[in-house]
DNA sequence: TCGGTTTACGAAATCGGTTTCGTTTCGACT
DNA sequence: AGTCGAAACGAAACCGATTTCGTAAACCGA
């Protein structure tokens, strides 16, 4: 049976008329594929006002969409953005997806998503599924120990990093201005009359970002000449708080000042700090990363360093495009785009856990 | 150039090797395109085990992978599960793209994932975006407002409601028993010795889950013979907050107990709370629903009405898998699988908001 | 009016798998 | 041995777009 038989026939039957192809829509208009091909996809060679007004108004008319299982099988181009996260319950992760979700549809890419959970196998297998699934490039926001397939598959296809960058440094990353946000916060605990301050982080926690906020709190402390140290709580549960319990009790009474490392830090610490009474030790201080809902109304607002999520999942996207670009354009490989660090700077919101 | 050229010379460069296609494997292997097809896909024709064995080794050693898109083509199957979400933010979203996208993964396939941040436009906008990418089913959590475009889409490919309902109903639904739950939270006051219950909502929220939990709410207290309202608070900050404030005070000194019909609306009560003095209303009573995780935390513990989010992606899922299979398997739409609603049961976390 | 260049467009190859259909092979049963 | 049926596999069509290449028409300056 001829094409021609599926297509054209409206004819009698009300129902579910069958799929437009690119050939019927050129036949309608009386022009050929290629002239409809290059009507989509507005291409450079430029067709007669009177052809292109044709060819929209039968696309108009008969609703056709293009497959774009068709189209990425020719073009090898799928306008698909893969993104890994990490951990997708972190409030951060929510709001990337929202950034990224927005910045891609505004460049006409959808989001192929997959979160490991923190999970390094998971995360690798998402790594495969993804480009498998032939994605035109990949963001990963990634929970480590997989340095050598990031790598390995930032040679393969446009790779842009989240937040938390891999070992050998070889792939784009985007991130947070990490030790100028640890010195706002050293800056809004100190001003508040902390004389001794604490970063509270996990040990589970062994990412770069939690390394560079420690490494840039040392600094600071030094750099001010102020007295403090890192604390690393054991991971999970009551051990965990019972321990940092004890850190504040030790301090009780010093004027100390508590920085959470993250929002789930915090969480705990919240937690570790009901545990010790109804009300806050005296002149205790505390703030923390990750500007969620809540720190607007924990302790009657907590001075946060907020990231500008927006804008990384805006850059992400923005230089991810600029290598699905080049790739796409360049012939060999020669001319790759060098590898780029681009921090995002972010700001404190000063709340009362740190007035004076 | 006949390809041979471009494949086969692995030969003197180390580079870069060019992509193998389904035809050299055959090669490679002695048998046909057609028999790697079978192999790749396991297909009911068998082969002997020596050539599967042959064929796995060539795979094996050359690290083949198909191309998504041609396989696509041919098959019009993509294993791609579309996911619109309405509120990211929200964390009861965040822990269902976690379910959805680990209960996908089981299956082999993918998410395209959407955010529709509540707006009906960008809504109708993914809608068409991931059906014209080509996405094999579509998993909508809807806002509202596109009830015609989704039961249109209903009909041209396999689509299930993630907890929120469409108006004419004709499509599948999985949601928590909010009924049950709402009574559970009311138990739990009345057992906690509230003598009169309201149910906090927001004005903005017009959604079926709200409209069901609140006439829930109702029904239970007639029929438990309880005192009792449904508030709305005004939209946003101030005034809804103040609003609510009035609410606490009008009733303050009578053992008012509430419910937040929903995470937001708790953090906003959580809020007024604060703004009324350092330590809850005598013979206060709160909880909520949504089993955030600084529910632990606040005032000792919320009873929250927990919903069973890993169960009720799973079951979403299932679903969807059951329809894309009758859809790729019938060769009419007359076996049409019927309309379905899933509730999936949640359950009460009894904490310290509710002891006596 | 005539070469030369650009512009508009069509014919046909192409992307890389899957699927149909037909052929061969092999074992089992008379 | 002959027949039959199923299993194993190959040849070639096919999915529906894009892209290359070629050609006819239009334009343009001399």
């Amino acid at each position: 049976m001829p094409k021609m038989a599926q297509t054209a026939d409206n004819w009698e039957t009300g129902c579910a008329m069958a799929q437009m192809r690119i050939k019927d829509i050129a036949a309608e208009a009386g022009v050929s594929p290629a002239t409809v091909s290059r009507y989509l996809n507005n291409r450079p060679g430029q067709m007669t006002e009177e052809t292109r007004a044709r060819i929209a108004a039968v696309i108009e008319r008969t609703g056709y969409r293009p497959r774009a299982a068709a189209r990425n099988l020719r073009s090898s181009r799928t306008n698909l953005i893969g993104v890994i996260l990490a951990d997708i319950a972190n409030p951060f992760s929510s709001a990337m997806l929202e950034g990224l979700s927005a910045s891609a549809a505004a460049r006409g890419c959808s989001l192929m998503t997959a979160i490991s959970g923190n999970d390094p196998a998971k995360e690798a297998e998402s790594l495969t599924r993804l480009i498998d699934a032939g994605v035109d490039g990949l963001v990963v926001n990634t929970c480590g120990g997989n340095d050598e397939a990031i790598a390995a598959a930032a040679g393969r296809l446009p790779v842009v990093l989240l937040d938390r960058d891999v070992a050998d440094g070889g792939v784009d990353l985007v991130t947070s201005n990490n030790r100028e946000l640890v010195a706002g916060l050293v800056d809004a605990l100190a001003s508040a009359g902390s004389e001794r301050l604490c970063l509270l982080t996990e040990a589970s926690d062994d990412s770069p970002v939690r390394r560079e906020r420690a490494e840039a709190f040392a600094d600071e402390l030094s750099r001010r000449g102020l007295a403090g140290e890192v604390v690393t709580l054991a991971d999970g549960g009551v051990e965990g708080v019972s321990r940092l319990d004890e850190t504040i009790r030790g301090y009780a009474g010093k004027k100390l000042g508590l920085i959470a490392v993250n929002g789930l830090v915090f969480l705990r610490l919240t937690e570790a700090l009901a545990q010790l009474g109804p009300s806050l030790p005296a002149g205790l201080k505390i703030a923390t990363f990750d500007d969620y809902p809540w720190n607007h109304v924990l302790f009657g607002g907590v001075t946060t360093a907020a990231q500008n999520t927006l804008t990384i999942a805006e850059r992400v996207v923005e230089r991810l495009s600029e290598r699905i670009d080049v790739v796409t354009t360049t012939v060999g490989d020669a001319a790759k785009l060098a590898p780029k660090r681009i921090e995002i700077p972010g700001h404190i919101e000063h709340r009362a856990s740190t007035s004076r």
